[in-house]
DNA sequence: AGCACGCCGACT
DNA sequence: GTCGGCGTGCTC
């Protein structure tokens, strides 16, 4: 019987964007399953594919039909779940089956590809140039032409038929393997062999007799040595003589870089109390109910997180726990690691491709019960998922920025419904849309008022920055916040110092004719790095060197102007030279483990000061810290995004939070230049509902999520007119084949006008309900597939977007 | 997306 | 005459 692979192939385009159907060799009748990677012949060349369906039949005609050339997988890298589950990203968010696909698996077991040229001749009939490159074999890496130019050359090879170039799926995803010894399992085998010992082999005896007493265990070499006392050539001598072997063993390269030591459940509040018993209730049901649980900074969210985690671990399930990339901290995956041991994994992105890859196949291989992660963790390939959660569930990262542009939260309850269990997405200042469900009865609100420790939420104070310029103060620092930061010098307590930092960054500008160094590619000031006197697009990665005099005028009043963490840093120094100071943004903690070192420092005790920007703001717990200063508040608030205000609000409430979480009382101070907005005054109030109900009032007026939804269609070209032309189709085709209570914003230029070389314009679609939606941009889709894409036109839609 | 095929202009 | 430009169309 014939069998036929229905194969996903790893090219991303909408013509292909379907499965192909393959051959399978009669001897993998057996191997190939749903899941597996294979490689396969596409046109002219090899290709990486899934195997998303297996069938007896199909309706390509035979001729047409080609055979898989290699599998890649012994077992599927991919269950019927993510399968299915990748059908529906692919409907949900409009990407390619392929790209959903992909987004579920470690980097390592993403397909690399290598042009090889392969010597068709003898070499003496090449062109001398290019045989200095097949001396040692008859392959040879198509880079180095590239490198040396020679493609002219390369070209005429191959059209005389001297050469072939082939493309060629590279193997990846490297198992780690180490060599260890593995004692004979029979202690009268290894007696047998001591008998044959000269008697002068004293050593030898000596580890013989060790290894009665450790019969078929397992070790590495230098452990033997350590243990029994002896050299590498005695064990040499003993596995020749069969008392023992050598074993390859695979290893997982361990992200974790110090123990910690073994913690309990603590003593819940009430509350606390509570809150567990609905959720454990619903796993106890197998029931798919999403839960709110909202929990002001220092309620012990984590703790009933852990105790529901263990509950699902006693069932003999597994759990999925995410948090935003920037919170995942030491401090908190220590908390896990110290509660649950060497049954967590650990997910994110300061992790290298190896470490992923190995932290990956522990939770295939269930080799763990529990992941941590970032986003991506969400696709954890467990087979019995008891809880997921979503900490700080309001999060921006939880969205996907490029496609498959996906929602860690819908990709949660999706994934609920399949496994049947609970989903709980904590937060002290949840997303607006999600207080809204919960109101709904769509999620279980579950509450958490008051801090575990009983302790006073700190005082928070606001000070008006613009009285400060009246009276006379220019720096950055208002009096109070000096004042208040002297007396925590004093008594050697903690502070923590916030820099808003978006919008907030330095630039380099001429103070002659008023010009700020922009990116060539995009439309964005460059930043200004100290460490390596360079100027750095944050969008597209850019640098160069800091002008001596201004491009424009050529003027040398030319300077860095703005508040970064440096600046910063250097005006703390000046008002308190004895002050030490922990800095901590993308400069200092770009290298890995510099995160974590740093920290380390500040919670030893090491330095008095923590200066930092977003990254600070989140799980960081140290008993010490009485002082929060926030040193701009409303540098989020202006910006033009809908969601600023609430933006602004979480990220007060957050870093307020920091302070005072333990027996001595905290403090906050905000400087403001707008203390009257409200996301500024009920941040200070730290009263949650006030500032729902005042933002929902906003957000109705304006007609923004929780009340419509938002869907946002993107154009981008390297010519302006094209790019403005095309989204002015794009505006008229959905203002025509939508309902006319669906309202089309725009075409409007995006917030970054131009990047990468590419001017970008979008259309905002704003709807309640519209079931032609999906259809339509479907629609869209196909004609600009056809027709657009030729003329460079490149298209991106985006459903539910977390920035616009 | 990539790559071959195929049809037109400017060169050894 | 041929080399190489890029518009067109296909990939099981």
């Amino acid at each position: 019987m014939t069998r036929i692979a229905k194969v996903i192939v790893d090219v991303a385009a909408y013509p292909v964007d379907r499965p192909f159907d393959y051959l399978v060799p009669a001897d993998w009748h057996d191997l190939i399953e749903c899941g597996c990677r294979v490689k396969v012949p596409f046109g002219p060349r090899n290709v990486l594919g899934f195997v998303v369906e297996l069938a007896s039949e199909t309706d390509v005609p035979l001729d047409k039909i080609k055979p898989i050339t290699q599998v890649l997988d012994i077992e599927p890298v991919l269950t019927e779940e993510m399968l299915s589950l990748a059908k529906w990203l692919k409907t949900q968010t409009i990407c390619y089956e392929i790209d959903a696909l992909q987004v579920m698996l470690p980097s390592a077991l993403r397909a690399k590809y290598e042009k090889i040229v392969h010597l068709q001749v003898a070499l003496e009939q090449l062109d001398p140039i290019l045989a200095a490159f097949f001396k040692k074999s008859a392959k040879a890496n198509f880079k180095q032409f590239e490198k040396e130019s020679l493609l002219k050359e390369l070209k005429q090879a191959v059209n005389k038929g001297h050469v072939r170039i082939e493309n060629e799926v590279k193997q990846q995803g490297k198992i780690k393997e180490v060599r260890k010894v593995q004692i004979h399992a029979e202690a009268s085998y290894i007696a047998e062999i001591e008998q044959q010992i000269s008697k002068r082999a004293k050593k030898q005896i000596h580890l013989v007799q060790w290894m009665k007493a450790h019969c078929g265990e397992i070790f590495s070499p230098e452990e033997i040595y350590e243990q029994a006392g002896v050299t590498a050539t005695v064990l040499q001598a003993l596995i020749e003589m069969g008392a023992a072997k050598f074993i390859q063993e695979e290893v997982y390269r361990d992200p974790f870089t110090k123990d910690v030591a073994q913690t309990t459940a603590l003593n819940l509040t009430a509350e606390q109390e509570q809150a567990l018993s609905y959720i454990t209730a619903a796993m106890k049901k197998q029931h798919n109910e999403t839960f709110l649980l909202h929990g002001i900074t220092g309620s012990g969210k984590t703790e009933v997180y852990l105790q529901a985690i263990q509950q699902a671990l006693q069932d003999g399930k597994e759990a999925i726990m995410l948090v935003p990339e920037i919170s995942l901290t030491p401090q908190m995956t220590e908390r896990f690691r110290s509660r649950f041991g060497e049954m967590v994994a650990v997910m994110h992105s300061g992790l290298s491709v190896g470490e992923k890859y190995d932290e990956w196949r522990k939770i295939q291989q269930g080799k763990v019960k529990v992941v941590v992660g970032a986003r991506s963790a969400i696709f954890a390939p467990f087979q019995h998922v008891g809880l997921i959660i979503l900490d700080e569930e309001h999060e921006s990262t939880y969205k996907q920025e490029d496609a498959p542009r996906y929602h860690a939260r819908d990709v949660a309850i999706w994934r609920s419904k399949f496994h049947q269990c609970p989903v709980i997405l904590g937060s002290a200042t949840p997303a607006l849309e999600s207080f809204a469900r919960a109101k709904k009865n769509v999620y279980t609100l579950l509450t958490l008022k008051e801090r575990a420790k009983q302790q006073a939420l700190p005082t928070v104070e606001i000070v008006d920055m613009r009285e400060e310029l009246k009276l006379g103060n220019r720096s950055m620092f208002s009096t109070s916040l000096i004042e208040a930061m002297r007396e925590r010098l004093v008594r050697k307590e903690q502070i923590v110092l916030f820099l808003n930092r978006r919008g907030y960054s330095s630039f380099v500008l001429c103070r002659d004719c008023g010009t700020v160094v922009q990116c060539p590619n995009c439309d964005i000031s460059l930043t200004y790095h100290r460490y390596n006197e360079k100027l750095k697009c944050h969008y597209c990665g850019y640098d160069e060197y800091v002008p001596q005099s201004c491009p424009q005028c050529q003027s040398e009043h030319i300077r860095f102007f703005g508040t970064g963490t440096q600046k910063v840093e250097e005006e703390i120094y000046k008002l308190f030279p004895e002050a030490r100071i922990v800095r901590m943004d993308v400069d200092t903690t770009s290298q890995k483990g510099a995160h974590e070192q740093l920290l380390d420092i500040f919670g030893s005790g090491q330095a008095d000061i923590l200066l930092g920007t977003q990254m600070i703001a989140k799980g960081l717990d140290f008993p010490n810290i009485t002082l929060v200063g926030v040193l701009s508040a409303d540098t989020s608030l202006h910006l033009p995004d809908y969601r600023s205000s609430e933006r602004t609000f979480q990220l007060l409430t957050q870093v307020s939070g920091r302070a005072g979480r333990h027996d001595l009382l905290g403090e906050v101070i905000i400087q403001t230049y707008t203390p009257e907005h409200y996301a500024i005054e009920l941040a200070q109030a730290q009263q949650y509902e006030p500032f729902y109900t005042r933002e929902m009032y906003s957000r109705h007026q304006a007609g923004y999520p929780p009340y419509y939804y938002l869907a946002l269609v993107q154009v981008s070209h390297e010519d302006v007119i094209m790019a403005a032309e095309y989204a002015g189709r794009v505006a008229d085709y959905l203002r025509e084949k939508l309902s006319f209570n669906v309202a089309i914003i725009g075409p409007t230029t995006a917030s970054i006008s131009r990047l990468n070389n590419r001017y970008r314009y979008q259309c905002l679609i704003k709807y309640k309900v519209e079931p032609n939606l999906i259809e339509t941009l479907l629609q869209l889709i196909k004609i600009y597939r056809t027709d657009w894409s030729k003329k460079g036109i490149q298209l991106i839609v985006d459903l539910d977007p977390s920035v616009i």
